[in-house]
DNA sequence: TATTAACCGAGACGGTACGTCTCGTCTTCGA
DNA sequence: TCGAAGACGAGACGTACCGTCTCGGTTAATA
């Protein structure tokens, strides 16, 4: 196998660079993800329309790269293997302070609404960063029920939806107002304990 | 105070309905919420633009409308009262069906989506539709807690995410894809439980 | 017959003048017809671009109208009918002064030569403009046949040519740079007499 | 003086050749002046851009090659010395055939037409090739008026219009859409006698 | 019964953004 | 150093939609 050889001026990486930090920085700004135009960007970015739509096919696609690279700065929890309730905890953890970082807590919001109106481009975002995250708690589900730790007569996939979807409901769907610190654990304990007496 | 008299020609409720209905025609036909457009709205309802402005004051607005019209036709349930369980049983059912249900499947996604980008109109959707069930949902887990069925040293709230959460987490964040008959009982039990071993 | 009814909006007439008066204004001020762009005179005459392509398929279109405006401001001499000679100059005349008009001078070569590259509209500049006063020279020309003034054995189209011709070699091909007055009567007393000494 | 030494790779003259030949072959398939973009020129004629830009400042130089790379393969007419009629016929034939020939008929109009477009180029234009051809002219009246076949009363720069400014009215402006043969003699002729019945 | 004011559809209006194209320049690689 | 390939900033292209406005015409309550 030949790699294609490379003609021509090469892209300058510096590009991409401004136009994404240009969304970020626009987006800190207050602005809506509707008043953000690909004209506006290429504009503040100092950087010719073509020369965006070269790289991205539209708003959405640039979008998501955006979104991309706030996730890359942060870093998936690594599951430390002491107890499962304690991954368990970590990696909801996670989830809350994401919605509550720095950068995030404004833009993520956004670029998330805006991702959501595109379902390709959702569905690209699931199956990339979304279902690493999930791939993550399952093994750590799964490591549970070989421990004994977890109850091993339920589906997987189930058990995951009852320990991310609290967190999700309030964060996602009710906009991260209220992620108070102690709620990953909280959550994780009921769950697991079962909220009838006992 | 008095009323302010209404004179010349009153409006045409026919519009209003003409409207909505065009809508809900447009996204049943798999058109996305980005490629609805006012100027087509109004076209394809044989309707004037300036009428529809006239009622609404944006295309959110409308899509409020539309979306409240959906909700309209779906009865919440009553509880019925002879358990806690089967009550929420009931209710997370209800949320089941409304996603799979004929016309909301494809339409509600998309008018949820569109709103979720406007703060205001997501409010008013909340405080109206979604705290009414919300509220629905607490009377049965104070009910709960009061019989003894439900543990009473958890936070209501956080009693009616664990529930709610892991059926919306199907629902809206993975786009009613799958949400098998059974799912609502399964999810009351495992809360219930707990699902650690015992 | 039933005239159509208008409905909507009506046009504003004063957006047709608006945008005439100002392509010839940047045409005054020096601007080639290259730097003229749809942008630009929808910018500058403060109307919206749709508004200025809702009258005009494109800008060689908007260029005809505009040459035309120029054109209806010199208003075709009317051939005197004392002698065919005396008609003859008057005509030559005229596109002599035209060649030199105010307005004309600058702005008419410019649009000339733009309606030149578009086939169909130098068709129907030909048609509708120039051949009227061509029309009206073939007349003069007939009316000497019939009066003995002018020789019956040449075909009226080369006659006339043989009249036009020279005027327009220098006007239109050497740029208006030499029109000096009196140069109509010489021309024209040149081809009635010949150029061969008798 | 010292020639400028001369380093690295040669130019390949080939390419000069290609690329005035592909503009050549655009035009003569019918591509309006406006249609040709330095982009598809460089890309049909398969050389870079640069190397084109390399050659000619622009377009309107690159085009001004092309005619003249267009005159060049028609030799201008050498006055027989006969008989200053038959020379002036000689002449006036040269510029029908040219406006007639294979190549020439579409490409020539369309070229001129562009290059008019810029007044520099038109006057490079006029004072390399059209001037040659019109001292040409101006040397055969000048004999004229030397031998008596030509009136000397009248400016030779005005005769040489009445002679050639008939052909080039149906030539250029009328788009050589009818030049029969025999249309040089009839117009030499016409002026020589004069059109008035003696 | 006649007036009148708000309604209706249609569509023009000034704007703005879309995604594509061409401009002339710049930057790389391989010959 | 050349030629090709193609990226680059700039900005025009013609279309679509925004929300407002202005027409002629309709419709009911008021005077």
């Amino acid at each position: 196998m030949t790699t294609a050889v490379r003609r021509g001026r090469p892209r300058n990486a510096a590009v991409d660079v401004a136009v994404v930090e240009t969304v970020l920085r626009l987006l800190e700004e207050g602005a809506g993800v509707g008043e953000l135009s690909m004209e506006r960007i290429a504009r503040e970015a100092g950087v010719g329309k073509a020369t965006v739509y070269r790289r991205w096919p539209g708003k959405e696609a640039l979008l998501l790269d955006v979104l991309r690279s706030l996730e890359a700065d942060l870093q998936t929890p690594e599951p430390v293997g002491e107890s499962v309730r304690d991954d368990l905890v970590l990696m909801l953890e996670f989830l809350r302070r994401r919605g509550l970082a720095k950068r995030s807590s404004a833009v993520l919001r956004a670029v998330i609404t805006e991702i959501r109106s595109h379902p390709r481009l959702w569905r690209a975002y699931q199956d990339t960063v979304v279902q690493a995250r999930r791939e993550a708690v399952y093994e750590v589900l799964r490591r549970g029920m070989a421990t004994g730790e977890i109850r091993a007569d339920l589906d997987p996939e189930l058990l995951a939806d009852l320990f991310v979807g609290p967190m999700l409901a309030r964060a996602v769907l009710r906009e991260w107002q209220e992620l108070p610190g102690g709620l990953a654990e909280r959550i994780v304990d009921a769950v697991l304990d079962g909220v009838r007496p006992h």
